[in-house]
DNA sequence: CGGTATACTTAACGATGTTAAGTTGAATTA
DNA sequence: TAATTCAACTTAACATCGTTAAGTATACCG
């Protein structure tokens, strides 16, 4: 009795080709400018059949958003290793941050821009990829103030203020690639270092 | 001879007419949701009329969000008079401009968020509204460091640092309003204090 | 073999941005 | 004043969009 096995794992399969497509499709041409249809064609399907798969469009960025917030995480976590040094490992998280969305800008617009307009109410809850992104920040910032390596400062607040350092000037320089920044890796160390430096005692 | 005054009069004023729609539908629907008819059905003239004023809708952005920053320069200018103290002018300035981004949330994301995905090569070039409203920013940077008040850094990055950390918080304010944030004033205030504690000597 | 559920497609609806081809009515000219 | 030109605006149409309802064909089950 494998058939019904077989059978899922083809949906299964299917499944995941439209999400590929799908994420494909989003980066290089924009989640506004993608049509049912050109996933549809791209996987050689007709257009509804992707509705038995996903609810609507949005349910499709939702799930490749999903997958930008995972990989993200991975990227992150292999930071982490190294625990010697909670205001290094910081320093080197917000680098790898930043360098993520500019080496995966659009995913990291989807995700962090796009996403939250088609999907109200997403508010990072609990156990969520999102949430685990930003537990592992709290983590990094509560060892450096145990370590007196910063002032008595609020962890939580601490970490949204870290958040919108580098999900600003990720942003900006995706968003502004002709204004005529300094230079990229400049401009980044010193958004990260100033904020660091603005954090100790 | 005043026939063609009247008349140029008139289409200035229907102009701005299409253009104040065009504004609040924007803001209140999102540029996506917004179509060229209810535009029209807004001002009562049939949707093509709006072709002989504007090029498209990508141009009708473009007015909107140019009016926005002229809107935005005018608010921080008010705050350049008290020349005494130009790191409290900045904190202050810093304030202002977050508190802009989050009075009028659909227009600081249409004019920093969605224009620049529509207006490729939008370099805030010389001259235009945007360039001032850097400029303003560089202006009080260059007094901080004039008078001691932060140490040796370069004007043009800091500048843009500091546009990075509000432009970060603004916009994480605006797209994730579920998120829970320790409160608003205090992250908004911490985010500034720090980035202007990391500068000083 | 007959019936049923599963996987997929065809056809359609109303709405989108935009263009080309009218239409109207007032100003200009003869 | 009558004919004509011209500006302002509208109607109609095109291709495309997300999405739904209805239909078809194929593989499975009794």
């Amino acid at each position: 009795m494998g058939v019904k096995e077989r059978r899922a794992r083809e949906k299964e399969q299917l499944r995941r080709r439209i999400l590929s497509a799908a994420r494909e499709l989003f980066v290089t041409e924009g989640y506004e400018s993608v049509s049912m249809r050109k996933i549809a064609d791209m996987i050689e399907y007709s257009p509804t059949t992707i509705y038995l798969y996903y609810k609507d469009k949005a349910d499709l960025l939702d799930s490749v958003c999903k997958e930008t917030l995972l990989h993200l995480l991975n990227t992150l976590d292999l930071l982490r290793k190294d625990k010697s040094d909670p205001v290094e490992t910081l320093r080197k998280s917000g680098k790898a941050y930043v360098e993520f969305g500019l080496k995966y800008p659009q995913d990291y617009k989807l995700t962090f821009v796009v996403r939250p307009q088609f999907q109200k109410g997403l508010g990072l809850q609990e156990g969520s990829v999102g949430e685990r992104v930003f537990s592992y920040l709290r983590t990094i910032v509560s060892e450096c103030i145990r370590q007196k390596k910063f002032r008595q400062v609020d962890v939580e607040t601490t970490g949204q203020v870290l958040w919108s350092t580098v999900h600003g000037v990720t942003l900006l320089l995706i968003d502004f690639p002709d204004f005529p920044w300094t230079e990229k890796e400049k401009l980044i160390d010193m958004v990260i270092h100033t904020m660091i430096e603005g954090l100790k005692p």
